[in-house]
DNA sequence: CGCAATTCAGTTGTGCGCAATTCAATGGCT
DNA sequence: AGCCATTGAATTGCGCACAACTGAATTGCG
C-alpha cells in the first residue's frame, strides 16, 4: 500500500533501453556511493579511537607521515598525502596551537616553512601505535584481504587521476 | 645525498618490535589512506564531470536518490544517503535556489519536510544519463571488478559501522 | 646584472560532514 | 484530556577539501 511516485521505474514513453539506460544510473550510484559511504564509515571508526590523541583524522594522517619520514616541508607533507597549503596550513596550526609540531621558515629557503615534531608530538606514537590493530580488527577483514582491496583502491586512485587529467577541459 | 632526520626508522633503543610495532604504522596507513585517497580521486572526477549540470557530487548523489525514488521526506532522504539534516539541509536549499527541487513541509505531519523534484529537476536527469558510462571508463575497470569492489566496500562500511557503535564509550 | 616566470605558504570563499542544540509537532501513557 | 518523551528539521560551530588569489622569495634567462 501506499504506493508513492513512480518517476522513472518503466516509464512507457522510454524503450527499455539500450545501454545508456536506467540500470546504469543504478549501477553508477552503487560504485561512488560504495566508496563514498566507506570512506565515511573508516572516518567515523578513527573519529572515536582518535579522540583519545586529541587528533582528527586527516591530523592522524599528518602525524603518520612525520613519524614516518621526519621533519618535512608543508610542500612535501603536501605531495606525501596529495594535499596542498589550503588544507594544511589551518591544520598544522592547530597541530602547532596542540604543541605537537612546531613550524618555521627554513633559513635555506625563506618561501619553505619546516614542519617538526615536539617531543610531545613524536611521544604521541606510542599511544598511536595500538590504532592500526583496533582499526583491522573493525574492519573484519583478513590481512590478505586487506592487502587486495588495497592494491584495488591504489589502481582506481592512480586511473581516476589520470582520468581526472585528460578530462579537464584545458588539460596539456 | 641531504640524508635527513631519520627519527624512527630503526632507533637502536627498540628492539625490532614484535607485533604492536613499526610495520603496523606504516600498514594502518596504506588501509585508511588508500581510501581516503581513492574517495578524493572520485570525487574529482565527478567534479569535472558535474560542472556542466552545475552539480557538486553530494547533490548529484541527492538526485540520483529522488530520480530513483521520486518525491521524499528530507528523513527518508538521510536514511538513503546516512546523511542528517544538519547535512541536507543547506544542501537541498542550494538545490532549490537552483531551481531543481522544491521543499514544502507535509500537510499530515508538519514536522516532515517533503522534497519534490522540479520539472528542471526532472529534466537533468536527461544529462546526467551519460555520466556513469564516462565514471566507468575513467576507473578503467571492468564491470565485474567493479561489482568485486562495491561487494567488498559494502561489507567494509558494515563492518565498519558496527564497529563504532560497540566501540562508542556509551554504547547500549 | 636585472627583469620575468616560477615556486611556496598563506588567505578567502564555498561546500560537505558531523556533533550538539533548539524548536515545533506528534504520539503514547496515565 | 493533560503531560512527557520522541521525532523531524533547522541552526550553530568546527574541521576538512579545494579553487582562486595574494605576496614574498627564488630561479632563470637575456
Amino acid at each position: 500500500m501506499a504506493r508513492k511516485s513512480y518517476s522513472w521505474g518503466m516509464t512507457p514513453t522510454q524503450p527499455p533501453s539500450t545501454e545508456t539506460g536506467e540500470n546504469w544510473l543504478r549501477l553508477d550510484r552503487q560504485i561512488c556511493f560504495s566508496l563514498h559511504a566507506a570512506s565515511r564509515a573508516f572516518n567515523g571508526v578513527y573519529r572515536v579511537l582518535l579522540k583519545d590523541l586529541g587528533l582528527t583524522y586527516p591530523q592522524y594522517l599528518v602525524m603518520l607521515v612525520l613519524w614516518e619520514h621526519g621533519d618535512l616541508p608543508v610542500k612535501k607533507l603536501g605531495s606525501f598525502l596529495r594535499l596542498d597549503s589550503g588544507t594544511l596550513s589551518p591544520l598544522l596550526k592547530r597541530l602547532e596551537a596542540a604543541g605537537l609540531v612546531t613550524r618555521e621558515r627554513s633559513a635555506r629557503d625563506e618561501r619553505s616553512v619546516e614542519v617538526r615534531l615536539t617531543g610531545a608530538g613524536l611521544a604521541l606514537r606510542e599511544q598511536a601505535l595500538q590504532v592500526p590493530r583496533r582499526i583491522a580488527a573493525a574492519t573484519g577483514f583478513g590481512l590478505d584481504e586487506i592487502r587486495d582491496l588495497h592494491e584495488r583502491l591504489d589502481r582506481l586512485t592512480t586511473a581516476l587521476d589520470a582520468a581526472a587529467l585528460e578530462e579537464t577541459p584545458g588539460c596539456p
